[in-house]
DNA sequence: CCGATTTATGTTAGCGGTAACAGTTGAGGC
DNA sequence: GCCTCAACTGTTACCGCTAACATAAATCGG
């Protein structure tokens, strides 16, 4: 028991009998057992985070945030992937609520039932980030894509762009592509257009992808004058492709395309692209998580975050 | 007892009772305690990871390999973070062996001697990734970087370069980029050469880093004919640049970075670099770890992987 | 110098499962 | 009809630690 003290540094003891303690845990290699001690103390320091993918370069900067927000705190978080399917969430889910964490944080609000289900009666806070169109379970913190999409398309009809084409993936359970979309659509709709092409892919995102998507649609559609891809890494690819082919940008054909990756900083010109807030949103879920003690379930926050427009040098001066 | 037999489809348990419980199970949202579990039955599905850093592009793509690697074993990774700190790297370490994972997976062959110890007395399998240049704990599975940095400047040789810049990160604990740059030099100096200017930067790697180094060295240094970079992007960064001033590639200079990551192809022209095998390493460690099922630590594996050196279109052909 | 605190250490009973073994039942062999 | 054995279900004793409480030693004001 004295031990025990010691080593977590509760209750009095003894300046002697600590260092001692100290002294044989150190020459006996004593490590202790964590499983044993949440057992009985029914406290277990790790957040659950479960994210789609770890190929999309998005989730491991919400990681980070996470994995910063969390420091100081004690808490450990302890990663689990979907590969964006319904099913594997639900698995990976129940391993990790076996193991009683703290927190989950999870990506997303589109769960199956069943994994709904186990995450309201798990009896401990929940943080859904990324997205915040629909009804969260606890916590919430995210951006909004449909409005996302929407703004994007109303800053595109600002700089007097018509004929919009649009370049994105395939995955039918990436939800916030597929509202990113619908906002875009509601957008270019409230001034009557519609988009005039588009083109898909499967398959992680990359430049040669764009590349080549920007080409076929271009060939098909050459009147467009306006490309809007559902990520800055095929934007980016596009914007290449486009410089390749001598094509002015942005005044034959603007670009935009979605997250903000700092990482492609440094291309000949700047891709017009809102930021997603992915490290803020990872910061902010860990704080929710570190911040409620022992609290019961009671009302979770919603934290919506406002992506940036940032217009790069790939859309014309409205 | 029956309960925890159907939970965990071991011994034999009567189809209807099977079936009643199962119902319960589902009835109650009954999600089983693998605290108490693991505590009892001496086993734990868990695999520590320990990285650097989730904002090197490397690390995501090595845990992508073994979480694929880890499909289908029932175990889970668990990631920590070191931010290149050693002492951080001691911390994490503890935290996870306390909670007695099945196999440690971690980067680099450094460690502090404490850090050392606890994994040599922890009496599971401990897999030492990325790097193969010194000795291992128990197995190892990774590149040597010192041959890396010694191939690429044969390669250089060949093609006829003399004046080589490096442009790399300052971390004086990225041992493998320090490594590298060891055997750079020592593949240089060969050929009677030294490396002829060099520049640092902190921080992550980005495009725009890459940029400004290379003009900043190409200023001082007019006479350069070569620059290595530590990685792929701030050599793509170097590129751009160098494709921006109209400076002829490979003929003029040439250029080269490291990993491979293929989230770049698809610039202008492909940058030379060396393969630095992340998903395989990855898929490697995983498979050592589940391949031991409680075998104690005897002999301990050696995978040495073979980075291949893509010659993209930045060197001149020999 | 004593009772009341405060400080330091020890004791006991679980936490929620599982290993190991002990029953109980029914089917089948002879 | 008795025995054997497999198929099923139950009992008991921990796993290694911590909460809660009990006890012992040291401190202290009056």
């Amino acid at each position: 028991m004295t031990v025990s003290r010691v080593l977590r540094n509760r209750g009095d003891v003894s300046a002697t009998t600590r260092e001692r303690v100290l002294e044989a845990a150190k020459t006996l290699g004593y490590v202790p057992n964590k499983i044993a001690g949440a057992l009985a103390s029914q406290r277990v320091n790790l957040v659950g985070v479960i994210i789609p993918s770890f190929g999309n370069l998005v989730f491991p900067e919400v990681l980070a945030g996470i994995s910063a927000g969390l420091e100081e705190t004690g808490l450990q978080p302890v990663v689990g992937v979907t590969d964006y399917s319904p099913e594997k969430e639900e698995t990976v889910l129940y391993e990790m609520l076996s193991w009683r964490p703290t927190g989950v944080i999870i990506a997303g609000l589109e769960h199956t039932d069943a994994a709904r289900a186990m995450l309201e009666n798990s009896a401990i806070p929940i943080v859904e980030i990324m997205d915040v169109d629909g009804a969260g379970i606890d916590s919430v913190v995210g951006i909004s894509h449909q409005r996302a999409g929407r703004h994007m398309a109303e800053a595109i009809l600002r700089a007097g762009y018509r004929k919009i084409g649009f370049l994105g993936t395939k995955m039918p359970d990436d939800h916030r592509a597929r509202k990113r979309l619908a906002g875009f659509r509601a957008g270019l709709a409230e001034a009557g257009l519609t988009i005039a092409d588009e083109e898909y892919y499967a398959g992680g995102s990359a430049l040669a992808k764009g590349r080549e998507m920007t080409e076929t649609i271009l060939a098909r559609s050459p009147d467009l004058d306006f490309l809007y891809y559902s990520n800055d890494m095929i934007g980016s690819g596009g914007l290449l492709h486009c410089l390749d082919k001598g094509i002015d940008v942005p005044g034959q054909i603007g670009l935009a395309g979605f997250n903000g990756l700092p990482l492609l900083d440094g291309l000949p010109i700047k891709l017009a692209t809102m930021d997603a807030c992915r490290r803020e949103i990872g910061i902010k879920a860990a704080e929710i998580i570190a911040g409620r003690p022992h609290s019961g379930v009671i009302g979770g926050e919603l934290v919506e975050l406002e992506p940036r427009l940032e217009p790069g040098d790939t859309i014309r001066k409205s």
